[in-house]
Order: structure tokens, then sequence, then C-alpha cells
DNA sequence: CGGGGAATTGACGCTGTTCAATACTGGTGG
DNA sequence: CCACCAGTATTGAACAGCGTCAATTCCCCG
């Protein structure tokens, strides 16, 4: 049993823009159905074009890409909320790979309505624009981070980052919030070795900045955490929920 | 005297979409004129919220953001064809700034028509959303390089990549193309110190696989190039103009 | 002729990598 | 019920890629 848009338990966050009710309704129609997938479960492959875009409801998942020289460049965390497919759906093929890291929960959309989406609504057409841009925005400073900052500071960038947006949009209890990757996802994404990332956890637990173990992220003191993460504006946007 | 959208000189080239004349007759009317600015001019400043977008027509440019501990992450190079402000005009603000290196000549569009481009043409706002997976797709590949490769593999990319690109757009001489940045550019834009980009470049040099000195990068075996990059797929796709 | 920006090169050291050993967990089959 | 195993986390030690410091050269421009 499908849950129906308008009752979409995403729509209670305010992390998302509010939705007019015509709107509401042309996402049901372009709504296909939704899916439950297993941890490990692959989304979406780099190269392929996928027939199907999602947003995620619940669990969370990587995008990474891979080398061939079997190193992984994990491009960004998947949260609730999180549209998926976006690449697949206006150019030919996805650039990345998508996976569910826990067990996922997805509502699925039909790519071949992508574009009667635009012509119909445009305000949907631009808030995907408006999501790409918000991508685009989000791997600049990713980039910045891995490229300029020292490992004690991406390490930082990522927690106080990925603290925020959790806040937003999954229980959390206090300064604590479910985390459940491995050390090695965080290191992929930091572009850090599997074994510096874990003295760099242990730095942050030492200052009392940041504790992630045992699947959970405590940030005692997020102001200071985004100090030392020398991010310059902290607060995230909120964002059109597709 | 601004050139009409219908003797743009980039439409030559076979990197952009073709253009159907209606849409040539909304871009005339979206233009609002043209600009010339001397090399170190900003166009875009982080935090702004700029009423104006760009297509860069000629010259050269640099995306980039700035640290408050004083480094710099350069985002990408803008070059002829490249389309700036995309998230002035969709978000509040730009997230990072734009500025020329050389003198440049832009087109420039009015911001507050960009709704309307999405109401009128769908194809221009899908156009845009285009571009802008376009950007985190390259982005993407930047975060890998950056995060997971070698500084000679970084380099070989990064210079591969702009070969390419500057060959679809500017007079090219054989295996020579005009790159008039500095050596601190290329560093900041791939998270090097400038005196190890310096003898990394020598290392190309030395292997003969790219020379870049005195503003002109030569490229005499590109697939040799691409392969010590780890570059999967070199061909760079045909994008719309705007 | 003087000065500032950029490129080049050598010496040295630190941050982060690699190698390796140990411990802890949950799951599996005897 | 317990031995066994694979995946993950943790920690120490040695090493190296790249950063920092510093000096020199070249070139353009005033």
């Amino acid at each position: 049993m499908s849950v129906k848009c308008i009752n979409c338990p995403l729509r209670k966050s305010d992390l998302f823009h509010k939705m007019s009710s015509e709107t509401l309704e042309f996402m049901q129609r372009f709504k296909v159905g939704e899916m439950e997938v297993e941890p490990g479960t692959p989304l979406l492959s780099e190269g392929s074009n996928a027939p199907q875009l999602y947003t995620a409801l619940s669990g969370m998942g990587l995008r990474y890409k891979l080398l061939e020289n079997g190193s992984r460049q994990v491009i960004s965390f998947v949260f609730p909320g999180d549209f998926l497919g976006l690449q697949a759906g206006v150019m030919k093929e996805m650039t990345h790979s998508v996976e569910a890291t826990t067990a996922m929960k997805l509502c699925v959309f039909d790519r071949k309505e992508l574009w009667s989406l635009f012509r119909t609504i445009p305000d949907r057409g631009f808030d995907l624009a408006w999501l790409a841009a918000t991508e685009e925005r989000f791997l600049g400073e990713a980039l910045t981070s891995v490229g300029q900052k020292s490992a004690l500071e991406r390490m930082s960038w990522a927690l106080a980052r990925i603290f925020r947006r959790l806040k937003a949009t999954t229980p959390a209890a206090g300064d604590l919030v479910r985390l459940p990757y491995r050390q090695q996802d965080l290191a992929d994404a930091l572009g850090l070795s599997l074994v510096h990332t874990n003295k760099t956890l242990a730095k942050l637990r030492e200052r009392q900045l940041a504790t992630w173990s045992d699947g959970k992220l405590s940030v005692p003191n997020l102001a200071r955490l985004e100090e030392l993460a020398l991010i310059e504006n902290p607060e995230l946007p909120t964002r059109p929920l597709m």
C-alpha cells in the first residue's frame, strides 16, 4: 500500500518548501509506486540510463564513483528527502552510482514523464533546476574541503553538515542522530585513508567536539565544530521536495 | 554594437546543440546586451544576488571559493560558451565567485526574465537543468580527482579535460591551445602547492605528455595523457548554448 | 635601472599513507 | 554450545608524497 503524496511524512519537516495542492496532485500522478530495498542494494549505476527516478523516503544511502585503480570517491550521503536520478533524467546517463547503505523506502517516478513536468508545471521544472544547482553548491563546498582543508577540518566539516541535515529530517534525541555508515565510507568521502580517518575521529572525540560510535553521532557543541570546520554559512537552505 | 544571437560565432562549434529559430528569437529578446571586461574584473561574488546572468563569448575566467584561512579553491575554469550565474538565478545567491582572467566579452541576460523562460519555453528550462546537472557531473569528477588521485594523475586529468574543451571552442593549431592562466591557478584547482604543481608540470614535460609554458598548452599524445589521468570517458558531451 | 609578479629548483619536515597486529562483533555450522 | 570466520574498529611503527621555506632567474613594465 503506497503512501499518498498528501500524507507524505516528509512534508512535515520544515526543511522542505510548502507545496501547492495542484503540485501535490501532479506529483501524485507522476508517482509510479514505492520500492523497499535491502542494505547494499544498487539503486543507480554509473553509465546506465535508468528509467526511474526516486525520492528517498526513509533509510540512508551513498553516491559514489569508482576508479580503475580500485579506489572509490563517495560523492555524497543520501538522506530522506533527497532526489535520485536527476542526471539520468536530463542527460543520457548517470555519472555516478547510488546504493542503499541501510534498508530504504523510495518513492518511484517515471523518467519519461519528466519532460511533461517541465511543460505542464514550470514550477516543478524550476525546482529541478534548483535541486541541480544545490548539488552543484554542495559539491563545490566538498571540493573546497577536500582540496584546501586539513584532515581534522574536513572531518569536522562532514560531521557538522551531516548532523544538521539529519536533525532536519530524522528523529533526533538531543545532540544524537543515527549515522549508520562505516568509517571507510567517511574516509572515501573525504579523501583520507581508513587509518587516518579513525585517528582523526579519535581526536574529535578527545576534544569533545563530535563522537561517532555504534552508528550514532553526537555533537555536543555544533557551533564550535562548525568553527573548526571553517564553515562560513552553516544554516542549510530550505529546499523543494520531489 | 551587439552581436545578434543569430550571428553568434559560438554557434559554429559542434560542441553546442543546434537551436531552433524560435529559441533563437527568444534568446535575442532575453539578451540585454554585451559586456567587455579587463583581466582581473570580478563578475559575480560569493554571497551576492547578482541581477545578471552571462554567457562567456570570448576570453577566459575562473570560478573560485575563498576560505577564512586565506586559501582558495578554484572550482573550475571558465571558457567561451559557459553560462555564468545559474546559482544566483535559481537560488538566492552565488556560492562561489567568478572573475575574468583575461579580457572577456560576455553576453548579458536579465535574471528577472529567467522565470518567464521556464514558463514560456520549457525547452530552455530543461536546458538550464541540463547545464546544472552537467556542472554537478563535472564537480563530481573533480572531487574524485582531488580526493583519490596522485598529483601527477590530477594534473593529467586537468590538462586533458581543458585541452579537449579548448579545442572545441577556441582556435587551436594542431596540438597547441592557448591557456593563459598562472601555475597558481592550476595549483588552487587541484589542491596542490604551487611548488609541487611546478614540479609535476616538469614531470609531464619530461615524459612528453603535456607541455604548458608561455600561456600555451601542447598535448602531443592526448590518449596517453588521458590514460595516465584515469579518465574513463574522455569525450565531452555536446551541450546547450545559452 | 629598479621593482614586482611569475617560474624554477633544492633542502627539509610534516601530514597523512601503508603495513601490520590485535580486538570486538554478529553470524554460521558442527 | 562453541569454534570459526568475516567485517569492522583500533593502535603502533615506518615510510613517502607533498608542503613549506628559501634562493635564484626571467621578464615585463615603469
